[in-house]
RNA sequence: GCUUGUGUGGCGGAAUUGGUAGACGCACUGGACUCAAAAUCCAGCGAUAGCGAUAUCAUGUGGGUUCGAGUCCCACCACAAGCACCA
């Protein structure tokens, strides 16, 4: 085996003394800006998901230099957050210490694999020059009032003591700690990103990221349209105003529900005869949890509420309200009006609560189950007889808002972003409270608003901030009217910093602006994003979101920042199971590259099969990767001089250069692994080789093993340095075989094989393959209907 | 429940986009080298029948379109991911 350790070391050397990975600001070029998905430092290290999440744009970035382009490849830590905090809890040291402890460690452990990232580059965002930078953005968004502050029910983690986003909380659950998410009233601060679900919608059209991707954002952001209706009720003035997708339901409507937590209860507390019925309810929803609720779709619960009345606005028919939790406050307004025959869940509710059930729309039985497809209106006087649900949407919208009771109206799944946490690991939120002035910003001048130093960090017993502990943080000036005034103690999330870090990227030391914006406008978009899937609806929306933001008040030039989007697939166990300390399935890639060096690795984790797809590891795998290694390296001793290429191996280099060469744009890094194995194993039919075959194998070899390719080129004295070469170019003429073996197939069954020169005639093909003796064979005594020929592919003779 | 994927040898996976299914690698079997082992090299390797040339079957299941289907269409099954009472 060759000596990896010497060889890897000495290369990666050269490569940063030699400056090779750094992009230069030099705008004449053509650029490419390749990011991946920056690292949160755990303690533990890296590990293979890191490793496969950044080989490919590692390779693809290398391919690109040789090319001649201007490659922007940068890496940086996503320092804050819950993780690094628990971390820190745990080991008694400081968050500020572990995390630059972290840092170091996993700088040495991707160089160490021979990632060619701009080093110089590498920031955190715990750096207060960066994080100065991610408030100012705070504070742009309080000042076009897109972050505001509300006293409201939101997402909570009892375990972790923390308000969730809703992207935090998926499937009820807590990111973070899995444990079930509860609903709880606080004082919270939301950036409207609801204000932006069109623009992210619309933003979705100019990119190029794969279909499920774009699925999943439009599922998550969730617009549907539909009609606002204004109903009545009968014992006040107040209007009950519901949001419904089929308004052209509306004269099947036998029943209202409401939210529990609806206002309008409470309102009219009074003229509610069962008002403690309705309260016992109230406290039994909330306390379910989300797994509870799910579980009992089918099970609906409710409680009528005696005292008032809905006045259906269309038909003045009154009709009964409930409440029940199979209503959300958080979307549309909290309340529907039911319409049993054709909603499966109002039809259960009226089942259940012996409700009518009034059928508006032909085509089902409505004695068995509700009926939700199209049909012909009926009952519903002025609409009877429409047969097109969009028709007859149209009509009473119309109508609705001609007579002023109701509107068109467009309703988001999306939540607006809860975006305070109750920790000390986080960017603090640059606002402050007087008791005159109310709510100011931090004047500018004044960012970055430092993290207080902090013994003690913990959150307090009911989810308070640690912050609010730095009483001489806390109490500070006004700057607005110089009074006593407080600080907010809560900080940011953890996705604040990631948000924008990719503009960074482009001129990470600016002291004066996010980034200067010339480099911007020369290296903005980002070319291809690498990462995975669990960032769609999380990080992947809310940096879509701020870029959109920043773009809408100038400071970058392009609407999107990610032009294309890539996704990695999981390594697995060798059990085929996700790695996990608790099955003890994990690999370390420092104890592979130990045992079989870096570009082994590399190559390994790129082989194991598709990129975009999960695979288990297997340690006979690697085996087989460094096994190929050595077989390159001992090729060496095969080389003879000569400048040309073989003329046996003519044909299949152009045919491996274009294979690898479109493989690698295309991401399809194991098949062009394979490509590289065929060609060498077609060197090893020969003899020797000559410089110039074996120079071609190590620079298509080079971005997925840089490390030997070098010292291969050096060691046979076959030119300059691979990193500071060309890309290999193929000759198109050359890539088609000069004699092709074409199926000779009878009723579309293969029974003989031809062989042919690549230009040859349709008659060509069909008279040599009628002389095949086989072939006559199958043909002979029957007739021949008809042959079907295409040139260079097949030949198929249909006989009866 | 809804949405989106995926299903190919003992295993990871290829397949020019409708044209020789199983490239490449792993594992396995036999042989060479060696005192021996490792490493390396050579040969074989979907199933069934046959000494063999060869034949039949075979890409989750069942149907269809086509001269020809892993690839297209319909129905079903299994697995994975995402969403989840969204009115």
């Amino acid at each position: 085996m060759y000596n990896f350790k010497k060889i890897e070391k000495k290369w990666q050397e050269y490569w940063e003394e030699n400056n090779i990975y750094k992009a230069k600001d030099d705008y004449s070029l053509p650029k490419e800006y390749n990011l991946v998905e920056f690292p949160y430092p755990s303690g533990v290290g890296m590990h293979l998901g890191h490793i496969k999440a950044y080989i490919g744009m590692e390779v693809l970035s290398r391919k690109q230099r040789l090319e001649g382009k201007n490659v922007l490849f940068p890496i940086g830590f996503d320092s804050f957050g819950l993780p690094a905090e628990n971390y820190a809890l745990k080991m008694g040291i400081h968050p500020k210490i572990v995390t630059k402890e972290n840092e170091a460690n996993f700088t040495r452990q991707l160089k160490r694999a021979g990632f060619s990232f701009d080093y110089s580059r590498i920031f955190s965002t715990t750096d207060p020059e960066y994080y100065k930078w991610t408030q100012w953005i705070f504070c742009k968004l309080y000042e076009k009032g897109l972050a505001y502050k509300d006293h409201t029910y939101v997402n909570y983690c009892p375990n972790c003591k923390v308000v969730l986003a809703n992207e935090d909380s998926q499937g009820g659950k807590c990111d973070r700690c899995d444990s079930d998410v509860i609903q709880k009233e606080k004082d919270v601060w939301f950036l409207k990103i609801t204000a932006y679900a069109d623009k992210l919608l619309e933003g979705l059209n100019e990119v190029n990221f794969p279909d499920r991707v774009k699925i999943e954002q439009e599922n998550w952001i969730g617009k549907s349209t539909g009609a606002y209706v204004n109903f009545t009720v009968k014992e006040t003035d107040d209007k009950l105003k519901v949001y419904t997708t089929r308004p052209d339901t509306l004269f099947g409507v036998t029943f209202m529900v409401l939210a529990p937590e609806h206002p309008l209860i409470d309102k009219n507390k009074d003229k509610i005869s069962n008002m403690e019925d309705i309260n016992n309810y109230r406290l039994e929803a909330q306390r379910k949890t989300e797994f509870e609720r799910i579980n009992l779709v089918k099970d609906k619960t409710g409680v009528k509420i005696d005292g008032l009345t809905a006045i259906n606005p269309v038909n003045n028919k009154e009709i009964p309200i409930y409440i029940s939790d199979y209503v959300m406050m958080g979307y549309g307004t909290g309340a529907i009006m039911a319409v049993p025959a054709h909603d499966e869940r109002d039809y259960e509710f009226a089942k259940k609560f012996g409700i009518d059930i009034i059928e508006v729309i032909k085509g089902g039985n409505i004695k068995k189950e509700a009926y939700t497809k199209d049909g012909e209106i009926i009952n519903s006087e002025f609409l009877n007889g429409i047969n097109n649900k969009k028709e007859a949407i149209n009509k009473i919208v119309k109508y609705l808002e001609e007579k002023g009771i109701g509107e068109k109206a467009i309703q988001y799944k999306m939540k607006d972003w809860a975006f305070n946490r109750q920790r000390y690991w986080g960017e603090p939120i640059p606002i402050i409270y007087c008791d005159k002035c109310g709510t100011v910003l931090v004047p500018e001048e004044e960012l970055p608003l430092k993290l207080p130093e902090l013994k003690e960090f913990k959150p307090g017993p009911d989810g308070e901030s640690p912050l609010a502990n730095a009483t001489d943080w806390v109490n500070c000036k006004c700057p607005k009217c110089g009074g006593p005034a407080r600080r907010e103690t809560d900080t940011m999330p953890q996705w604040a910093g990631s948000s924008w870090y990719y503009l960074r990227y482009t001129d990470p030391h600016n002291d004066k602006e996010l980034a200067s914006p010339e480099k911007m406008k020369y290296w903005m978009n980002v070319d291809v994003y690498n990462g995975g899937t669990e960032h769609i609806t999380r990080h992947l929306i809310y940096s879509r979101f701020w870029h959109r933001f920043l773009y809408d008040i100038g400071a970058v030039n392009t609407k999107e920042p990610y032009q294309r989007r890539t996704t990695i697939g999981l390594i697995l166990g060798s059990d085929g199971q996700k790695m996990s300390k608790s099955k003890g399935n994990t690999v370390n890639p420092d104890d592979v590259i130990d045992a079989y060096g870096a570009d082994v690795l590399r190559c390994y984790t790129l082989f194991m099969g598709d990129y975009g797809a999960e695979a288990p590891w297997n340690d006979q795998g690697v085996n087989g990767i460094s096994r190929f290694l050595n077989r390159i390296y001992r090729l060496a001793d095969h080389v003879v001089e000569g400048s040309n290429y073989t003329e046996k191996f003519e044909t299949i280099i152009n045919k491996t250069i274009k294979k690898v060469s479109e493989d690698i744009d295309n991401l399809k890094y194991n098949t062009a692994l394979s490509e590289l194995m065929k060609l060498v194993n077609a060197y090893y039919e020969e003899e020797t080789i000559t410089k110039a075959d074996f120079r071609v194998l190590l620079v298509l070899l080079y971005p997925f093993a840089p490390h030997l390719a070098e010292e291969l080129n050096e060691k046979k004295n076959l030119g300059e340095v691979i990193c500071k070469s060309s890309w290999p170019k193929y000759d198109s003429e050359k890539v088609i075989d000069q004699e092709k073996e074409i199926a000779i197939q009878v009723n579309g069954k293969v029974r003989d094989t031809i062989k042919v020169p690549n230009d040859a005639s349709k008659e060509e093909h069909e008279e040599k393959a009628f002389a095949s003796e086989i072939i006559k064979k199958w043909t002979d005594g029957k007739e021949i209907i008809k042959v079907i020929t295409v040139p260079g592919r097949i030949v198929n003779i249909v006989v009866k």
